[in-house]
DNA sequence: CTGGACCTTCCAGTGCAGGGGAAGGTCAAA
DNA sequence: TTTGACCTTCCCCTGCACTGGAAGGTCCAG
């Protein structure tokens, strides 16, 4: 199948295939004597493969190497437990950070609950923050 | 002052510096006849606004809009109050979708509670995910 | 044989907030 | 006078995951 197909099939674009190949995601694809892309049809579970690590909010770079060890025949399961982890723990520290920002904020809106904009300074630019 | 005392007044740097006045967030400042930026002491107010500002998770660009209002002669109150709001929105989504990430990464981890490289078909790469 | 849909490679840009480093000018102290 | 710290402008680089577009080749239907 060509990349345009593929791209349809698996529920992304052509442009994005190459890129992919391009950065070691996707293997060299086969050739037709003009110099089409030729894909097999297990070509969409690799990408399939690769939009599930995305939605676990793994980046490409993680996912290429899942792939590269499943491609040198070992299972890559110990690494990808590693990975998802370390993104629990990432989440955990994201959420506990925003959850700080938004008391932040909440507590700067409370200090001005009623805008008076004759107290804020030009100096200060403006007593909300 | 010249730049590198003035950023290290506001706790920055003189490249940032630059990059904030080429932004528009700091006016362009005067020079010494041998073309030194020379600033005036309240200029470390002007950049303790910045840091305030992204403290609160807002964009330069936002922050620009701000002193630009204040620059005009005119309060920012109701414009930083209308920011401010919309970055509490932005945060509890943000706060909702790592929350349902999370959900779904731990759900995969339950999924594989025993990971069984074998079970593990090289077709989906890897039964984690 | 022509048009249009598809494909190829390559270069460049997006948004965000700066950082790195070159090439050259200035200033104060030793 | 010379060193070393500071300053100037300039352009490119970072990370992330693409996206746009130009210039040209291929394939198939009409």
């Amino acid at each position: 199948m060509r990349i345009g197909e593929l791209a349809e099939a698996a529920g992304t674009t052509a442009k994005t295939l190459r890129f992919y190949e391009d950065q070691g995601l996707l293997p060299p694809a086969e050739r037709t004597p003009s110099g089409y892309r030729d894909y097999a049809p297990d070509a969409v579970a690799r990408i399939d493969f690769v939009h599930r690590g995305q939605a676990a909010g793994l980046t490409l770079a993680q996912i290429r190497q899942i792939l590269a060890i499943r491609d040198g025949g070992r299972a890559p399961c110990e690494h990808v437990r590693d990975l998802l982890d370390a993104r629990l723990a990432e989440i955990e520290q994201q959420i506990a950070q925003l959850t700080a920002l938004h008391g932040t904020i909440a507590k700067l809106k409370r200090g001005a609950a009623q805008p008076d904009p004759d107290t804020c300074s030009p100096d200060q630019v403006c007593r909300y923050l």
